[in-house]
DNA sequence: CTGGATGTTATTGT
DNA sequence: AACAATAACATCCA
């Protein structure tokens, strides 16, 4: 689940939910998850509130009451976030849980034990130390375009790469060269400037729709080659089960690049 | 039981 | 030094 929209879904939740009330205690069930030493963060997060959030790429950061004091959270593959009062109905997997003064608690739901967290000095300098380039709904074009075309690799190997810009996952990476009728393993830098325009504005288009959407993929555009993949019932399946091009109605290829099951259109995306 | 999963990173090689 | 390719990570679920 969190690719940017999703990790734009928790950040909206967090602030919704969780501001301005004093962290009492921290519950860590794995120590694996942290970042920050147990004791360290414990001891920044007492009595701190949490005030603001920001996210870049698919990397929210939380801001408190307590100004040298920032969180930062990764949801790797599967993670979420589920705030409830009480201790009974503690969600599965709540492997960290911020119990604020008051009775309610934030759970830090991590299935997969690939999410982390922990405390950063400085978020700008936090990003530039993980190669974390700009989020992918505020990068420019002219920022965009050297980004990627000064690879080699596949150019869908280059959209995941989160220095060309934050935030594209796996599936979002299929959608914009699908959208973008580009074939995910021709060369980054091979491709043409209207290519790189049209990757671009659907990485827009893209995000925009899947936020305002909340992640909810069976409510995304039929156009989308989305619903090729079997995470919702998918309009686009004939009789002998193959996945069909919403544009064309041929079979829809599944290909491994970089190692990444990778989903396209072998004849609009030639 | 097996294989694959929405992400990142250490390692190794170019 | 920068880039590229791959395996590994821990667990769940179909």
């Amino acid at each position: 689940m969190p690719e940017l929209p999703e990790v734009e879904g928790y950040r909206r939740y967090l602030e919704a939910t969780s501001l301005h009330q004093s962290i009492e205690n921290l519950d860590v069930e794995d120590t694996k998850l942290l970042t920050t030493d147990q004791i360290i963060l414990a001891e920044a997060l007492h009595g701190a509130e949490f005030t603001g959030t920001r996210r870049v790429g698919k990397n929210l950061f939380i801001y408190t009451s307590k100004p040298d004091v920032i969180l930062r959270m990764h949801f790797g593959m599967t993670g979420d976030l589920e705030y409830y009062h009480s201790s009974l109905d503690r969600p599965r997997h709540a492997r960290i849980v911020f119990y604020f003064r008051g009775g309610f608690n934030l759970g830090f739901i991590c299935p997969r034990k690939f999410e982390r967290i922990g405390l950063v000095e400085n978020v700008d300098t936090f990003l530039k130390s993980k190669k974390i380039g700009k989020d992918a709904l505020e990068i420019t074009l002219e920022e965009f375009a050297p980004n990627l075309t000064k690879r080699k690799t596949a150019t869908k190997s280059a959209l995941l790469n989160q220095s060309v810009a934050a935030g594209v996952g796996n599936w979002i990476a299929d959608e914009l060269l699908y959208q973008a009728r580009i074939h995910p393993e021709k060369p980054a830098n091979t491709l043409s400037p209207a290519e790189v325009e049209a990757l671009w504005e659907a990485t827009g288009t893209v995000l925009r729709k899947a936020i305002e959407k909340e992640a909810r993929y069976a409510d995304f555009p039929a156009s989308y080659l989305i619903h090729a993949r079997a995470w919702d019932t998918s309009p686009y399946e004939d009789e002998n089960q193959h996945l069909l091009c919403p544009r064309d109605q041929s079979t829809i290829e599944i290909i491994k690049v970089g190692g990444r099951t990778t989903y396209f259109c072998p004849v609009c995306q030639a």
